[in-house]
DNA sequence: GTGTTGACAATCA
DNA sequence: CTGATTGCCAACA
């Protein structure tokens, strides 16, 4: 059983808080919390993101984590996440969350 | 204790 | 829009 740190269950408690349509970036996840920094966050993810909605939170420009990019696809258009893709899949790529309207602050 | 790496971010060319 | 550079913070060798 893995132990969470206070820092890993604070931000995997933020990542649940996401709504589903809504996403954070990294850093704002970092900010929110007022500690750590982005690339933290994204290690946090990266080692317990297996049980957190980790597709909800992005880069800032909104572009979804490395590795997972079609996994993040499926579930952005499955929550209806406003997304501003390409509307063809095969490359896969370009994959891109409308952070104008999606981007979350916490409590809003 | 030092140096490198990383699921990042902002700025410049 | 893409690529390169710098800054920030923590983990890892």
């Amino acid at each position: 059983m893995s132990t969470l740190d206070d820092y890993s269950s604070q931000v995997l408690d933020v990542v649940d808080g996401i709504p589903p349509g809504q996403v954070m970036s990294y850093g704002d996840v970092a900010e929110y919390l007022g500690a750590g920094g982005p690339r933290q966050v994204g290690r946090v993810l990266a080692v317990h993101g297996g049980g957190a909605a980790w597709w909800r939170v992005t880069h800032a420009d909104g572009t979804p984590a490395p590795g997972h990019e079609r996994l993040a696809l499926e579930h952005y258009l499955a929550e209806g996440t406003p997304l501003r893709a390409a509307p063809h899949i095969p490359p896969s790529r370009q994959v891109r969350v409308d952070m104008r309207k999606a981007r979350w602050a916490g409590n809003r």
